[in-house]
Parts: C-alpha cells; sequence; structure tokens
DNA sequence: TTATCTGCAAAGTATTTGCATAATG
DNA sequence: CATTATGCAAATACTTTGCAGATAA
C-alpha cells in the first residue's frame, strides 16, 4: 500500500537524525541541502501518509504543522528561545498528571496534551550575538 | 486607544451571542447574514484586538483559529472534545507558576506558553449523538 | 480636528490537488 | 506490468497589509 521510495526513505532518515518537531518547509529545505532532490508537495504527501500509519507525531504551532518521528522515549516539553532557537528539554510530568485529573474530572477520554514554553534567553535578552 | 466602532461592538455583540468558538470567517458570515455589514479584514482585525486585550479567547483548531467571549478574563487553558468541540474552560496556574520557575532555572525572560488539551467526551466516547 | 478605524483588493503563508511521467513491487 | 508515487504548477484556505477615505473622541 505504501511504497518505499527514494523520498520517503529521505524523509524518514532525516526524521530520525532530527529527534524534533519540524515543519514540512524545514524537512523539504534540509533534504535539498543534503542533495537529495525531493518536491515540497511530496514532502507534504509523505508525511501526511507517515502520520496516518502512526509512523510519526503531529504537532500544531502557530499557524504551521509540524512532525517529529515516534519515539518510544517518554513525551517531554521544550523551552525554546524564539529568537535564537536555543532549546532546552524539560523533565517533570506534572502536566502528564493534570491531564488524568481532568479526564477523570470531566469525563474525558484519550485525552492528549501539547505545551510548550518559548522566551528569550540570557544571551538574546541582553541584545544577544 | 481602542475606538468603539459599529463593528466592533457588533463583533463583541455577536460574540457574546454565540457562547462557542468560531472563526472569523464564521464570525464575518453571521454579521453578514444579520445585516451588518463589515469586511472580513476588520472582523480579522478586531478580533486580534480584542485578544490582546484578553476580551476574548483564542483557540487553534485545525487550519484556522476560533474566538469565544470569555467571561474570565485571566488567561487560562482548554480542555477541547476532538468531536464535537464540547470546551471546558479549565482552572488552576500551575503551568503558570511552571513557566516562572524554568524563567529563573535557565536564565529566560519573557516566557509564554501555550497549553492544551485534547479528548473525547463521555458522549462522543461511547458512540455519541 | 486628528488619530484611529474601515473596506477593498492585493500580497502572503501554509497546504492541497490535477495531471502527465517515473518508479516500485 | 499494473499500481502507486513524484514533480511541477496552479488552486485553496486562512490571514495580513497598503492605502485612501470614513469616523470616533
Amino acid at each position: 500500500m505504501q511504497r518505499m521510495t527514494r523520498q520517503r526513505a529521505a524523509v524518514l532518515e532525516l526524521l530520525s537524525d532530527q529527534g524534533e518537531f519540524r515543519s514540512a518547509h524545514q524537512i523539504h529545505e534540509s533534504l535539498t541541502a543534503r542533495g537529495q532532490a525531493i518536491g515540497l508537495a511530496t514532502v507534504y504527501r509523505t508525511l501526511q501518509g507517515l502520520a496516518e500509519v502512526g509512523e510519526i507525531d503531529v504537532l500544531r504551532r502557530d499557524g504551521e504543522t509540524t512532525f517529529r518521528r515516534c519515539e518510544r522515549r517518554a513525551h517531554h516539553h521544550h523551552l525554546v528561545c524564539r529568537q535564537c532557537g536555543l532549546t532546552v528539554e524539560l523533565q517533570g510530568d506534572l502536566v502528564e498528571r493534570w491531564a488524568r485529573e481532568l479526564a477523570d474530572l470531566n469525563g474525558f477520554v484519550e485525552v492528549e496534551h501539547t505545551l510548550e514554553f518559548s522566551g528569550l534567553c540570557a544571551n538574546c535578552a541582553k541584545g544577544g550575538s
């Protein structure tokens, strides 16, 4: 049903390398930079297909959709500098616990969540390099 | 700074009538249907202004942004049923506290966050109407 | 009066789709 | 070889912006 093409393999490999959520545009750019010829439309179609099969995670951010290869590793959150992109991986599961509590309290099931922090890192805050 | 124009009043009134989250397009359509002449661009600009002042809540759904008048002025989060759109406003500021803590810990400033929970409400979970 | 707001249309993004060609299983 | 995927460009969907004229305070 889903054929393994050069492009599909390239997208999967890229997503494995970059553990983070990336937009279709970023993925296309990275692949092109690596010398992998691939159309933007194909990137979109491939990502859509991979998401349907559950190979990758989808996250809506601002106005765009981002994708990441699913890992068994526990999900976590990020603190991102909105100027330079510096990213800190956060620990702690208080949101996860809150989610569970909310599910019980409101009769919801399969409760998922998205959480992200953004700010200015120390360097960028003081005029940064 | 923000002038009360006929259009602004109309948007506010509509949002008060319809308690649920509505997209700019839906709002524009409803107003036009009511005989209120207003440009789509104005709807967007007005909604943006109202959101900045905290008069309305913003929620990103699929590819579009939706708005709803909120009773509670303080910023808060939502638990949304991904099938029927039922929305519960959440209370508690544990994420806000966490954000403050993270800022200190990592030397970030102006830390903002986005958090949203989605799941299936009781009704939809059992096959719902 | 004058700073702000409005409408329109044009410009931007992000994403999807039609179709002829290429490549997979 | 029969499908399914690809690339391109054109098409969509949503949102923002430039600007001249209108309007609230």
